[in-house]
DNA sequence: AACGCGGGGCG
DNA sequence: CGCCCAGCGTT
C-alpha cells in the first residue's frame, strides 16, 4: 500500500474541506473542535463550536466556569458526559499541566474525555507529531483499501490499524495525511454510493478491485430497546413548574429536567399515576441504544412524592437551565 | 468484550 | 425505519 500518502495529500490539497479549526494550530481550539464533532456531523456542530469558543476562549475561561454553563452552551447537542468532561480537563489542564497542552497522545490521553482518536488528533493537527488518527470515516477508506471485514468498532481491529496507519503516516506532513484520509471519507470514500471513478486511490483499492466496496466496512451492531416513562409536569400554588437536576452521570447526566419515572409497558398503557394529575399527550424520543415512550401529565404538585430535589420556576425563566431534548420537545408541546 | 451514552439527517 | 456521524467511559 505504498505511495498512499503521496496521492491523498495531493489530492487533498486540490479538494479538501476548509474548515475553520484547521487554520490553527491552538490546541486549545483543536481540542474543542474535536471533541464537539465526535459521532456528530460538521453540520450540526459547527455552530456549537462558534458559541462555545465565543464564550470560552481559552483554557482558563473554560475552568472557571460554572458546570451548568458549560452544559447550557451544550444543550440539545447530546452525548453530555462531553461537556462534562471537557470542564474536567480544563481544571486538569490548569493545576496538573500548568494550562499547557502535552504533545504526545499518551499524555494527552490522561485528560477526561480524550480518547485514542482525540489524543491523536491534537498531537498530529497541534504539534505536528507523526501519528495517525482513526476516526470512523478513516476506518471506512482502510476497509476497502485494505479488503478487510474486520468488524471497525471492535477494539482489536483498532489496535490492528493504528499500527498500519501509522506506517502509512511516516514521512509525510501528519496534518495534512490525516485531514487527507478524513476528507477522503466524508466526501468521496462515503458509506452508499461511494465516488469510486474520481477516488484518487482506486488504483491501489482491494475493495474497488474484487468488488466489495458495499459490503465494506463490517460492524458489529448492537441491540436496541423499548423503554416506557412518565413525565410529570407539576404546578405549585404561583403556577410555578417543578424541575430538578439529574446524577452526574448517566442518562442526560448533569442536565435539569421535569420529575418523572420508568415504568412497566402495562402500567403505562393503563396510565397509573397518581391521583389529581391528569394525561396531557405523548411522545416518543429516539436514542441510539434504546426508544423512550413518554406519557405526560400535569396536575398540582401537592401529592407527588419522590422527587426530594424538586425546585419550583416560573415558566419564563426556563431558558435558564440546561434540559435534554426530549425535555424540550414537551415544553414545546405544554406551550411553554 | 460488551454496554451505555444524543441527536440529527439521509436513503 | 435503519444507518451513520472527527468516540469515550464504565463495567
Amino acid at each position: 500500500m505504498s505511495g498512499i500518502g503521496k496521492k491523498i495529500i495531493s489530492w487533498y490539497a486540490e479538494q479538501g474541506r476548509e474548515l475553520s479549526w484547521r487554520e490553527t494550530k491552538d490546541p486549545y481550539k483543536i481540542w474543542i473542535a474535536e471533541t464537539i464533532l465526535q459521532q456528530t456531523r460538521i453540520q450540526q456542530g459547527i455552530q456549537y463550536y462558534y458559541r462555545f469558543m465565543e464564550r470560552f476562549p481559552d483554557v482558563v475561561m473554560l475552568a472557571e466556569a460554572e458546570q451548568d454553563e458549560v452544559l447550557k452552551y451544550w444543550e440539545g447537542l447530546g452525548y453530555y458526559s462531553r461537556a462534562r468532561n471537557l470542564h474536567a480537563a480544563a481544571r486538569q489542564l490548569v493545576e496538573d499541566f500548568g494550562g499547557n497542552f502535552p504533545h504526545h497522545h499518551d499524555q494527552l490521553m490522561l485528560l477526561k474525555g480524550v480518547g485514542p482518536y482525540t489524543s491523536r488528533a491534537i498531537s498530529s493537527f497541534a504539534f505536528g507529531q507523526a501519528t495517525g488518527v482513526l476516526d470512523g470515516n478513516v476506518m471506512r477508506v482502510m476497509s476497502r483499501l485494505l479488503s478487510d471485514p474486520s468488524p471497525i468498532n471492535e477494539q482489536k481491529t483498532r489496535k490492528s490499524w493504528q499500527l498500519i496507519i501509522d506506517d502509512w503516516v511516516a514521512g509525510h506532513d501528519s496534518r495534512d495525511f490525516n485531514h487527507a484520509m478524513m476528507d477522503l471519507g466524508a466526501t468521496i470514500c462515503t458509506p452508499t454510493n461511494p465516488g469510486c471513478l474520481i477516488c484518487p486511490l482506486m488504483d491501489g483499492c482491494k475493495a474497488y478491485k474484487e468488488g466489495t466496496i458495499g459490503f465494506l466496512p463490517q460492524k458489529k451492531k448492537l441491540k436496541r430497546k423499548v423503554r416506557y416513562f412518565q413525565f410529570v409536569i407539576l404546578y405549585n400554588e404561583k403556577d410555578e413548574i417543578g424541575i430538578q437536576k439529574r446524577p452526574e452521570k448517566g442518562l442526560w447526566g448533569g442536565l435539569y429536567e421535569v420529575p418523572n419515572r420508568e415504568v412497566s409497558l402495562h402500567s403505562w398503557e393503563k396510565g397509573e399515576i397518581t391521583k389529581g394529575l391528569h394525561f396531557h399527550h405523548e411522545l416518543k424520543h429516539v436514542f441510539t441504544h434504546f426508544d423512550m415512550m413518554i406519557k405526560v401529565y400535569e396536575g398540582p404538585a401537592a401529592h407527588w412524592e419522590g422527587s426530594p430535589n424538586i425546585q419550583f420556576i416560573p415558566i419564563d425563566k426556563i431558558s435558564i437551565f440546561a434540559f435534554a431534548k426530549g425535555v424540550l420537545k414537551i415544553f414545546e408541546r405544554m406551550g411553554f
